[in-house]
RNA sequence: GGGCGGUUAGCUCAGUUGGCCAGAGCGCGUGCCUUACACGCACGAUGUCACAGGUUCAAGUCCUGUACCGCCCACCA
């Protein structure tokens, strides 16, 4: 005999017992199969290394988990590939936050292999624990596949697409300006920069024209800039007006001597520049005195203008922020003066201040306006970004790659820029020809613009933790240097043939002197030696950390070798992630997937929700709003965080959790959600229900079952079961996850359990019945927890596999067998079975619903006890009547009556209370409270002659008659004759109570 | 500045292509330890669908505008 469920459901318990099924049967590892089944891949959006995983994350996975559970049970070969990702920069910061808090050390006080040591140890420290919260989740991942972003097999993977880049001429060296942080000295990247608004000055300067000039007659001795960074104009190297400035004619091609340095500039014509127009909605135009002071050093837009205009660039800023001439401030030489050398050494923002007092105090200050900004922060340090000049890589985003033509084809992507065969185009070309879908559908469009206008991508970060830059730099000789210095950036490049290895070079300038950067295949560490004992070193910086998160689609398979998992699961089905890495990481991984792979890596994109508090704020550790799944895990069980995170999952952009404390069984204090109890009671139920019905299943016979002796319960519980699988399937195949949570939801709350199982519970000692009511329940059972699975893998698991022990065959012989197999985890999911759906007997149990709730309303309005046996009778037409008349039993038993008839002649008998629903009026005998029975009619009045009055204004709307459909004129009518022959009734109940 | 979302019951949210008197869970009220479940059962109450216009026989649903909340993107004149 079989052991009993345990009295109370503990979520504990059934997660170990699930959790030791699952290894036992490795059912989480995918192999390339023989059978050739169909593959379904999904890759994880690996975790940073940072922190533990949040709600966030346990929404992110648990969706994904339905998706490949759900697949697995359709029988593809099913493979979730799981990982963590060394997160650069956000990690070498906690990193840094803890040395410092702890040990009062900086990281330049520790020698490099020595840090990144240091940062290794915190990764495996919450690599550990990741892993362990996805299993914890009940992540159904191939943990013998896990990776991680740095570790060999995906670092073979980095070096591959970087020396493929870089051979196809696609990496280069440029001097760009940078995100730069002044308080850590590191580049950022723009993803790294706030936006936040300031509250600034707009200040306008007076440049001296070196020659006063004649302007409609009024003579004018200089010019004036507005600039909301006065301290940059030190490195001022022209200033620039609209071409289409009437004043232009006169004053472009003048020049202006620079207060404070005395450099003479020029003034020059640049589209770029805003006419000014006070009256203007325009911000710029508004405050604009229709010339701009150029700083190409200092300011992005500036930079540009510089490049077309070939001017010199002057860096006045050491690294930290401060005024410096140590830092290529070229003509300092020549210019310096006590003015100027009063300001070295100034920290930008005192920097700001006594220039602006200079300016004052010279008469050249005309005007300072109050003006309220975006000014980029650090996410780190939440200083000021400083754009600062520096050299990078690049990777070209949109230059044409001749060799890849063949393949994707060449031109530009209609209405755009981007060559087809470029890396952008390889992103948006399957988006536009609908290969490449987002879910919701909205998301498309913040991929496509982010692509077409996309600019080179900066790859290099001065961090120590990360893939450091496989490029070697030497100097290059006196005989090498013999070109001409055109510009800072790469000029040639060449194949050098080493130890009878290619290897790839360009050249480029750095302060005057031009250098060779090499970069060697992979896989040749003596071609590494020989570029050393030349006199190479490696760059010391690193990769962006989205350079290997481009890759983790198929660097995780392997690739660049042909291996037989890459060549099954690549490419993939769907990627899960949230919609703030669309750009980041979403287009990148299309990207380098075509590029490497010649493949999209994935068919569809889901974008879930964000998680927020109650208050609609983000999570985050400083607002100590967070939830960590493990606590919810602990309070309410990995189920019921799965099931409450899946029933929230609809297609909206975020989602609100109420957050609240809550003491733990072992006395901790944490924060978790009441929203958590919904799946918990769910769990509950389930649990309880379950147990309820292997109390009843002992001695389940198949080989007893008959189609012909099914009861109209049974036929209606399947008819509902029916719906209930075709809602969930399609639900699950749209991405949908709240629908389909729901339909079941109420499919086994509502219907199975309130009404299915009372009516079953009597059947249970009827010798004949019983073997029928057996079969169905197992069998309903059997299917319910197939359907939940995927949402609550780990109590499904567990109650599965006791209705194995007890009813090892499940099944109703002649309508729907099932095969034997021994975990749930691997069961298929359940098959259409439309042939049992039944409009008739659901009408049918419908009716009797109805009763049986107005029986028990008017029992509870008339304070008669849940025990007394009630007689009822109803009047209703023949066709309900007989149903109902058939079917006593069900109504006696669960309204508790003694005594009940239907006819369609049936009248009210004295003392009874009457209630209408539909076309039947419902009588209960001997119910003689006048006046709640009084109230009651009386309310149903008013509320029938409130809808008698809309339908009847519709049908005396000639227009309603013409133009609406004639179904629901027809609908209309009959309601209207209802509604009528109720109010007659009511009335009619109404004057016998008087009289 | 550009783009996107939200505003429906006290709270958290559903509401498909416009069509019965707008739904669920929680909470609330009343009554129940009915031999699966009090994390439960039964019954009940609760709405100016943000606001203003428009289209339509018919609008929570479509269009225009406004307000508020939030998110993403953007080179600080």
């Amino acid at each position: 005999m079989a052991e009993e469920l345990s009295k109370v459901y503990e979520p504990k318990n059934i997660e170990q017992q699930a959790d030791k099924i699952w290894a036992a049967g490795n059912y989480f590892h995918a192999e390339p199969d023989s059978a050739k089944r169909k593959p379904y891949t999904i890759a994880i959006p690996p975790p940073n290394v940072t922190a533990p995983l949040h709600l966030g994350h346990a929404l992110n996975n648990t969706i994904q988990d339905i998706l490949i559970r759900y697949h697995r049970m359709l029988g593809l070969n099913t493979l979730w590939m799981p990982g963590t990702d060394h997160a650069g920069i956000a990690t070498q910061t906690v990193v840094e936050k803890r040395i410092l808090a702890e040990e009062g050390k900086k990281r330049t006080d520790f020698k490099r292999d020595e840090f990144v040591a240091r940062v290794q140890a915190w990764k495996d420290e919450y690599e550990a624990r990741i892993l362990e919260q996805l299993k914890a989740m009940g992540c159904s991942c191939d943990w013998q596949r896990t990776r991680f972003t740095m570790d060999e097999i995906c670092a073979k993977a980095v070096r591959a697409t970087f020396f493929k880049l870089f051979k196809d001429g696609l990496i280069y060296r440029g001097k760009r300006l940078v995100n730069w942080d002044p308080a850590t000295q590191t580049v950022l990247a723009d993803d790294e920069v706030e936006h936040e608004t300031i509250q600034g000055n707009f200040w306008y300067l007076r440049y001296p024209l070196t020659e006063p000039v004649i302007i409609e007659g009024k003579r004018v001795e200089y010019v004036t800039v507005a600039t909301t960074r006065p301290e940059t104009m030190l490195g001022d190297t022209a200033v620039a007006m609209n071409p289409n400035d009437p004043r232009a004619k006169i004053l472009v091609g003048k020049s202006v001597r620079l207060p404070i340095v005395g450099r003479i500039i020029p003034i020059i014509a640049d589209e770029h520049v805003v006419l000014p127009n006070p009256n203007s909605e325009d911000e710029k135009a508004k405050f604009s005195t229709g010339f701009l002071k150029v700083t190409p050093a200092h300011d992005p837009d500036d930079w540009a203008i510089g490049q077309r205009h070939k001017l010199e660039v002057i860096n006045v800023m050491a690294p930290d922020g401060s005024i410096s001439d140590k830092y290529d401030w070229k003509d300092w030489e020549q210019i310096k003066n006590p003015d100027v050398e009063n300001l070295i050494g100034m920290d930008r923002f005192e920097a700001r201040e006594a220039i602006v007092e200079w300016f004052r105090v010279e008469g050249l200050l005309e005007e300072v306006r109050p003006y309220a900004h975006e000014v980029g922060h650090s996410y780190r340090s939440h200083v000021p970004i400083e754009p600062y000049l520096s050299d990078q890589w690049y990777v070209a985003v949109k230059k044409p790659i001749d060799h890849l033509e063949a393949k994707f084809g060449k031109g530009m992507i209609d209405g755009t820029d981007v060559p087809v065969n470029s890396l952008a185009g390889f992103a948006l070309k399957p988006l536009l020809d609908g290969r490449l879908k987002f879910n919701p559908e909205r998301y498309a469009k913040t991929y496509q613009s982010w692509l077409e206008n996309l600019r080179d991508w900066p790859i290099s970060r001065q961090l120590w933790w990360g893939h450091q830059i496989p490029v070697w730099k030497r100097e290059a000789t006196e005989r090498e240097t013999s070109g001409t210095l055109i510009q800072d950036t790469a000029l040639d490049g060449g194949i050098l043939t080493m130890n009878n290895v290619e290897v790839f070079s360009q050249t480029g300038w750095e302060k005057g002197q031009k250098y060779w950067f090499e970069c060697p295949p992979p896989g040749h560490p003596e071609v590494e030696r020989e570029l050393e004992y030349l006199g190479g070193e490696q760059d010391p910086d690193v990769l962006d950390t989205w350079f290997s998160s481009a890759l983790w689609p198929f660097s995780t398979l392997g690739w660049p070798d042909e291996s037989p998992a890459l060549k099954t699961f690549y490419p993939g089905d769907v990627l899960c992630t949230a919609r703030e890495i669309i750009t980041l990481w979403v287009s990148r991984m299309v990207m380098m997937g075509q590029y490497c792979c010649g493949d999209i890596p994935f068919k569809d994109v889901y974008i879930h929700a964000m998680i927020q508090d109650g208050e609609g704020r983000k999570m985050s550790k400083s607002l100590g709003n967070g939830i960590d799944p493990l606590v919810a895990i602990n309070s309410h069980g990995a189920d019921a965080m799965r099931f409450t995170l899946a029933s929230m999952t609809t297609d909206t952009q975020d989602i609100r959790m109420p957050v609240a404390q809550m003491t733990l069984p072992d006395g901790r204090v944490e924060n978790t959600s009441p929203k958590l109890d919904v799946g918990r009671n769910f769990c509950n139920k389930l649990w309880n229900a379950s147990r309820f019905a292997m109390m009843n299943l002992e001695g389940t016979n198949p080989a007893s079952f008959d189609k012909n002796k099914l009861a109209i319960t049974d036929k209606w519980i399947l008819s509902r079961l029916a719906r209930t699988i075709d809602e969930v399937t399609a639900g699950l195949d749209a991405f949908k996850y709240n629908e389909p949570l729901n339909a079941i939801y109420k499919f086994f709350w509502n219907d199975f359990c309130d009404w299915y199982l009372e009516w079953a519970k009597p059947r249970m000692a009827d010798s004949a019945q019983k073997p029928i009511a057996q079969n169905v329940l197992a069998f309903v059972l059997d299917q319910t927890l197939r359907l939940l699975h995927p949402f609550v893998p780990f109590i499904t698991e567990g109650i599965f596999q006791k209705l194995n022990e007890l009813v090892p065959t499940r099944g109703l012989k002649a309508i729907a067998e099932l095969n034997s197999v021994k975990a749930l985890v691997i069961a298929d999911w359940p098959r259409q079975i439309d042939a049992l759906i039944n409009e008739q007997i659901e009408g049918q149990i419908d009716n009797i619903q109805t009763v049986v709730r107005c029986v028990r309303d008017i029992r509870s309005r008339c304070n008669i006890p849940p025990s007394s046996k009630l007689v009822v009778s109803v009047n209703a037409p023949q066709d309900i009547s007989g149903i109902l008349n058939a079917d006593a039993g069900l109504l006696c038993q669960l309204a508790n009556l003694k005594e009940f008839s239907a006819s369609d002649s049936a009248g009210k008998p004295k003392n009874a209370a009457a209630a209408i629903a539909g076309s039947m009026q419902i009588y209960v005998h001997d119910a003689i409270d006048v006046e709640a029975e009084r109230k009651r009619l009386t309310k149903q009045k008013e509320q029938i002659e409130g809808a008698k009055k809309g339908v009847e204004a519709k049908l005396f709307n000639e227009n309603f008659i013409s133009r609406a459909k004639p179904e629901v004129v027809a609908q209309t009518k009959e309601k209207l004759a209802e509604y009528t022959e109720q109010l007659n009734a009511i009335e009619k109940h109404l004057a016998e109570l008087d009289g």
